[in-house]
DNA sequence: AGCAAATATTGCGCGCACGCAAGTTTGCGT
DNA sequence: ACGCAAACTTGCGTGCGCGCAATATTTGCT
């Protein structure tokens, strides 16, 4: 039920996106990001340059989706999986952190760190969480369709890519200036504290449902 | 003082951008968005098509910078400009409102709606007011370098965008489910209630920043 | 005024994204 | 079991984004 396409086909649909995300990657990481063509990643998963771009539609989205892998449906089930008498801000906060918080390869994390595209490329899959996060929040306060949920999640999305980016950032030059910008700490940190700024608003979002369910 | 740039240099920059963006909208009104190649834009604008790219990184980007012209710093300013004493969530919701109440042509309404990658090109110039927000939003909570002002702006241009993404979705089909979708009313509705869900973040920032001050 | 450094423009070339119109495979009804 | 329709793959062609190196223009300095 939850998979509406029948069988066989999807099943191979599946495989070819694996083989094509996971030969993205290892080609990346063997030999530089620069120098791998898409023909190649294409060649290496037994397919055809052309269906590469059925798949992803970018170079760069492979190799970054062989990091992410299914991260976006994964929140959206933490999400709902958490009881209900759990406020929701507490929900999110925790199903986030217990997606991000897989231990990464130095070698991977390295790779997406030094090319300029790969790290944009990277920080867009966090936007990727906003459909199943905005479904998983609308079923949570009940009433769907308000635009409520769509831009709490959508909020949460660009947390989440807010605090990557100070989590990526390179250490700059500390020189002139007396900014002190915090030497980014443990990305679970980062995430903490970037959501913590919108706990507010999920709270008065909840008590409203709340009100409204009573009625 | 403000434009560090000297002169006449900045100038000629800043006439050739204009002179671009306008040539691409004008050439897409009349011919129809596909039917218009960079080459053509150049052309109108009287540069190569190879300085083209060193303006605009994307065919549509010109077309939609000619709608949304200097919105971004205008929302900055319009920000910095409420007295002080006014609400921070009030401050950004009237900024955000006074800059996304011109009247717009219904024609070039049309163009953007119409086309599928103009739309999504447009959306994303709601992305663009984030880093000059950050900075006033950051200057008016005091303390700069804090998180707290990327989160809240980031939060602020996905709610324009989703906000946007309403108001312009099709009215879509209606038939089957129980899903009572509201037919988009006026943009200016779509975004005080879009902005209405942060404000509960912004007067808990706003006073845990003067709780900081008075310490 | 003149010259050197900084900055912009242009042509060239490569790889990539994607529409389109075949060709091929899978699923379903009878 | 068979055949038709829907879904997927593939090759081709076009326009585009951008790095690079040469060229032209502006600026600050003396």
């Amino acid at each position: 039920m939850t998979t509406r396409r029948t069988g066989l086909r999807e099943q191979k649909k599946q495989a070819t996106r694996v083989a094509l995300r996971e030969a993205a990657l290892r080609l990346a990481l063997q030999r530089g990001p620069d120098n791998v063509r898409v023909d190649d990643i294409a060649e290496a998963a037994g397919v055809s340059p052309r269906t590469y771009n059925n798949y992803f539609s970018s170079r760069e989205q492979a190799i970054v989706a062989a990091v992410t892998a299914e991260r976006e449906s994964r929140v959206a089930a933490a999400v709902t999986a958490r009881p209900a008498h759990v406020r929701l801000a507490d929900a999110l906060t925790e199903a986030i952190l217990e997606q991000y918080t897989e231990p990464r390869d130095r070698d991977v994390l390295l790779l997406i760190t030094t090319s300029p595209t790969l790290r944009d490329a990277y920080l867009d899959t966090a936007t990727m969480v906003e459909h199943p996060l905005a479904a998983a929040i609308d079923q949570r306060l009940g009433e769907s369709g308000t635009p409520t949920a769509r831009v709490l999640a959508a909020s949460v999305a660009a947390a989440v890519r807010v605090a990557l980016q100070q989590w990526l950032q390179p250490p700059a030059v500390p020189p002139a200036t007396g900014r002190l910008v915090v030497p980014s700490g443990s990305l679970p940190d980062l995430l903490r504290s970037a959501l913590a700024v919108l706990t507010p608003a999920f709270d008065a979002a909840e008590e409203q449902a709340q009100q409204r369910s009573q009625r």
